[in-house]
DNA sequence: GCGAGCGGCGCG
DNA sequence: AAAGCGCGCCGCTCGC
């Protein structure tokens, strides 16, 4: 068992020692800051050591005073560890503080307690407690006519009232946490600092604060785990993310107002009355009507415009886009364009324009950890889903310039380095992927290496996809077999990891019934079908998540490292604020955008490519595969492809 | 009149 | 060319 923290006098009350004095008093900087809410409109920053223990004095203070002590403390450069960045950090930048570090205990406790490596501990194997139905705080409005979703209600207020408990011990091992985290985010990589121990110290006597015992249970799931390393990688990972996804925010997307609206106007027409279609989609409709003979057939109207076309002889199944190019007729023409150009009008149009874009920033609302498989949402504005469409309206300010970076052929690549692929590996060597597939001869265009691949992550059989698969698994054995495996284990209902031990879901209790009843001797032919479909669906989803979920950390890496890199550039380079020095204003799984001062931008292109290098190594190792990024300098944003 | 669900389509 | 993964958001539909 590991040491039970002596008691330490942490004074706590109102009239405590101010955040000025705690550098006084402790001998070490902390190596982490505790904050937390103890009553509505209070904060208590609690400074701890490199163990989790206190250290120097707890401070409480008024929510205003917040900033400035942050600030205070930052030139220390602590791990600022609270229960929701998302509910924290976005006032810090509003006052421009920024903070080099966090952890982030909703992210991290939601990978903790699912993550395979973690499975043993006492977080992970504890009755569920608020810290699992926890969303995260709301994000202000960039404008009060925002269709945000209200913020929901805390749960932090429960946590407050069970506060009693005794404090869990935290491992007497140090984890290489603390290593990997400051080798990765901080640009202290082979400083080997941070490895002195302190064994024991004061945990605190009974009043601490639910965040400072949920650390304890996850600084104590990371040292226990099976791999240390991928899941401390993992936690710091996401922890970053989250300060990079604040930050995106807060710097919003360079927007021009003006652009959009001359887009608009070129595709649509003027910008009509409310209510009323505007002049260009009024005039495909009136085609449409009367090439159809129909003369009040809706087309936004899935159902109304499927009895119109089969009235006209138009035999489809439905009125998707792919489905209509295949037909003949007169109508289907307008129909297609009225369809592309309406799309624009309700998606990007002018309302979105007046609820988005505000002072000539888009300020999308970036939901790390969002997606199940570890990927960040986004919501409100559809961020993640920016028509190619619209681009040409994102430009950078004067003077400034957008660096634009992707990874070229991505997913394909983390797959040849989780499966330790080297005939893959071989094949995207200095060069472009697909294009190394074609030329080891196991396909024969660059598209069919592309649409086999995909196939081959995602699970796809039909079609010339799967007709690519057996080619591709004989050139590329273990890659193809790395993901069969993933899509049997799900198939059978297991749960499967990514590299850094991210862990997919069970199936649901739905899910596994249908298994048994299918596998009981009663079991009619239909239910058996149903069975084996759900199966294989479930298969490709868990196929699919070692492949998705790892790319996503990788995302996370590279992020984590741009994030240290420009803001090690804008430094030298004299910024004062974050958004004067060159920072990230869009993400896109994997793409990033950086507006920068324009004579940084050839400094900010190097760094994205090293910073990709980087995140390959840091999930990686010493693997053979290359992660490289294609990189534009633009002032446009459709000028990068 | 409200809201969940659906069809459709944008992104990776 | 139109299957296979993950999302968010729009307008419409349909049941309450």
């Amino acid at each position: 068992m590991a040491d039970v923290p002596a008691a330490t006098g942490v004074p706590r009350e109102d009239g405590a020692a101010p955040a000025t004095d705690v550098q006084a008093q402790a001998s070490a900087p902390p190596a982490y800051v505790v904050v937390s809410e103890p009553r509505p409109g209070r904060v208590l920053l609690e400074p701890l050591d490199a163990d989790g223990a206190p250290v120097g004095s707890a401070a409480e203070l008024a929510r205003p005073d917040l900033a400035a002590a942050v600030a205070e403390h930052e030139r220390d450069r602590p791990r600022w560890v609270w229960n929701d960045t998302q509910r924290w950090y976005p006032t810090l930048l509003a006052e421009n503080v920024r903070v080099d570090r966090c952890v982030d205990l909703r992210l991290c406790h939601t990978i903790l307690r699912t993550s395979a490596l973690t499975a043993h501990s006492t977080l992970a194997t504890s009755p569920a407690s608020a810290w699992d139905t926890l969303r995260p705080a709301g994000a202000p409005a960039p404008t009060s006519a925002a269709p945000l979703k209200a913020a929901p209600l805390s749960l932090f207020d429960d946590l407050f009232l069970t506060d009693d408990d005794p404090v869990p011990p935290s491992s007497r091992h140090k984890s290489p946490y603390e290593r990997s985290e400051r080798a990765v985010f901080d640009g202290s990589m082979g400083e080997g600092d941070g490895d002195g121990k302190r064994e024991g110290g004061g945990a605190g006597a009974g009043a601490a604060p639910d965040e400072r015992r949920e650390f304890a249970l996850q600084r104590d799931a990371i040292a226990t785990a099976l791999d240390p390393s991928r899941i401390a990688l993992l936690v710091a990972a996401e922890s970053v993310g989250a300060l990079a996804a604040a930050e995106l925010r807060h710097a919003g997307l360079p927007w021009s107002a003006t652009r959009h609206d001359a887009l608009l106007t070129r595709v649509l027409g003027p910008r009509p009355r409310d209510g009323e279609r505007p002049a260009e989609l009024e005039r495909l409709l009136q085609r449409i009507r009367s090439l159809l003979n129909d003369p009040t057939v809706n087309p936004d109207s899935p159902v109304e415009l499927l009895k119109a076309l089969r009235r006209a002889g138009i035999t489809v199944d439905s009125t998707r886009e792919w489905e209509l190019k295949t037909v003949q007729h007169p109508a289907i023409e307008p129909l297609l364009d009225y369809k592309k150009r309406s799309r624009l009008l309700t998606a990007n149009g002018w309302n979105w324009l007046d609820t988005w874009v505000v002072d000539g920033r888009f300020h999308a609302n970036y939901l790390p950890g969002g997606v199940v498989t570890g990927r960040w949402a986004a919501e409100g504005g559809g961020a993640l889903q920016l028509p190619k469409q619209v681009r040409s309206a994102v430009v950078a300010d004067e003077g400034r310039m957008l660096v634009v970076a992707d990874a070229a052929q991505l997913e394909p690549r983390i797959l040849a380095a989780l499966a330790g692929d080297r005939a893959m590996a071989a094949a995207g060597r200095g060069r472009d992927l697909y294009d190394g597939i074609v030329a080891s001869g196991a396909v024969d265009t660059r598209a069919h290496a592309k649409l086999g691949m995909l196939g081959a992550m995602y699970g796809g059989t039909a079609g010339e996809s799967g007709r690519m698969l057996p080619r591709l698994a004989r050139a590329f054995p273990a890659a193809v077999a790395y993901v069969e495996a993933a899509a049997r284990t799900g198939e059978t209902g297991g749960v499967v990891s990514t590299r850094l031990g991210r862990t997919s879901p069970h199936p649901s209790a739905e899910w596994r019934d249908l298994h048994e009843l299918a596998a009981s001797d009663g079991a009619t032919d239909a239910l058996r079908t149903r069975a084996r479909t759900e199966a294989r669906s479930w298969g490709r989803f868990t196929r699919n998540f070692v492949v998705q979920g790892t790319a996503a950390e990788w995302a996370l890496c590279w992020i984590g490292s741009i994030r240290r890199r420009l803001h090690s550039l804008g430094r030298r380079d004299g910024a004062a604020a974050l958004t004067d020095e060159p920072h990230l204003s869009f993400f896109l799984h994997d793409e990033v955008m950086v507006h920068t001062p324009a004579h940084l931008a050839e400094a900010v292109a190097h760094e994205l490519r090293e910073a990709a290098a980087e995140a390959g190594r840091l999930i990686f190792g010493d693997a053979p595969v290359e992660f490289p990024v294609t990189v534009a300098i633009v002032d446009s944003y459709d000028q990068a492809k």
